[in-house]
DNA sequence: ACTGGGGCTAACC
DNA sequence: GGGTTAGCCCCAG
């Protein structure tokens, strides 16, 4: 078995940061995280995740308002469109949600132009 | 050590 | 709006 990466951790709490009915996208979970640029790692930590580690992976989504598909099938996107539905977001006739209405903006997101986080 | 691909993204065309 | 390219770095063979 592989270790699970420190940084791992990292991005579990700033998961479990996102409030219900609210969606991050994995660029700014990584850059919350103080790993900017790192989308894809966030995407590998999500898949690694188990239940014990009660994250809301559902809630995190690509930077288009989409649901990004696995590699292991369709079931787990299925899921997560459910999950986020159940939480009150509304998905357009493409399948995508709106960011500007449902993600998750938090001071040091909003800010971030000025600078990254310590 | 090397290779091909991945729950991504921004910058291009 | 879509398709391609390059950069990110982790993962499985």
């Amino acid at each position: 078995m592989s270790p699970a990466p420190s940084s791992y951790p990292s991005i579990y709490r700033v998961v479990r940061r996102i409030p219900r009915g609210r969606v991050a996208t994995y660029g700014q979970v990584a850059w919350l995280a103080g790993l900017p640029g790192q989308a894809r790692l966030v995407g590998y930590a999500m898949h690694a995740a188990a239940p014990d580690d009660l994250v809301p992976w559902h809630r995190v989504v690509n930077a288009q308002g989409r649901i990004s598909a696995r590699s292991d099938g369709p079931g787990a996107s299925v899921l997560q469109r459910l999950r986020l539905e159940r939480e009150g977001v509304i998905f357009d006739a493409g399948g995508r949600l709106s960011l500007e209405r449902f993600g998750w903006a938090p001071r040091a997101w909003r800010d971030r132009r000025r600078a990254a986080p310590d």
